[in-house]
DNA sequence: GGCCATCTACTACAACTGTAGTACTACACC
DNA sequence: GGTGTAGTACTACAGTTGTAGTAGATGGCC
């Protein structure tokens, strides 16, 4: 299987990815009719981002008739792993420990809810969501 | 106090500012220095780009005869906020668990050290910085 | 007092991002 | 079969980032 270097993208990217991510195989009309309704672009704006994305590989085209589909070539979990590292590596030297430390501190999380969490993750298992 | 907005920066920006972080107020040439070593950018270069993080508001500018001292007018903490809080936005639907879930899931960190980092944190106390 | 070294200011440029207009094309409908 | 419409392709443009060169000023040394 082939690595997935460098998966770190904008938030707006991050939007188009979810449309495909939720929906699988999706036309630029569909992609363009979401996009519209939840930040107000145009058409030809979605388009040009997906062009974009596919010449960066992170999404493959298929044509269908005249549309183009578009599908991820790149799920959720390789995304958030590489921002993820990214984030680490910039500002907590690459130690995740520092990182839940943070949260902590700045109340992004409870300490309880860390208990939480990690009961939830040992027991309800790795199979995740 | 004035609000911090908008800290994200770049890597190599945050890399500028750790000079500063851990230095105080620095002259460009020192910085510089730092940066020629750790990653052979040119004076100029990193001229420019301190006068850019000025520009944006996040250090300040002082004349010292014919040079400029450099000082960071956000902390680290700051910059950590922004950023940990834009990636949660953006990837997590603004949930610190599913990030520490997917620390431990990544294998980013164990899931005891999720309670070590807990009892420390309890211990330790919340003056924090 | 002139020259060299140093430092800043300004300019440049390519890549990427957000945003969209225009031009072309093909299909559907009448 | 002509015309409108929808969809793609291409172009554009401003802002940010990474990178650096050049020009101009200033101060020190001989």
């Amino acid at each position: 299987m082939a690595k997935k270097p460098d998966v770190s993208l904008s938030e707006l990217q991050i939007e188009l990815m979810r449309v495909l991510w939720r929906r699988g195989e999706t036309s630029t009309t569909e992609v363009a009719q979401e996009l519209a309704d939840m930040r107000g672009l145009k058409h030809t704006t979605v388009a040009t981002l997906l062009t974009r994305l596919e010449k960066r590989g992170v999404v493959a085209q298929r044509r269908d008739g005249r549309q183009l589909c578009y599908r991820a070539l790149v799920d959720e979990a390789d995304v958030r792993r590489s921002m993820v590292a990214d984030l680490l590596g910039a500002l907590f030297a690459g130690d995740a420990q520092q990182l839940v430390a943070h949260l902590v501190q700045e109340s992004e999380i409870a300490p309880g809810d860390l208990a939480k969490a990690r009961r939830k993750l040992e027991k309800g298992g790795r199979d995740g969501k």
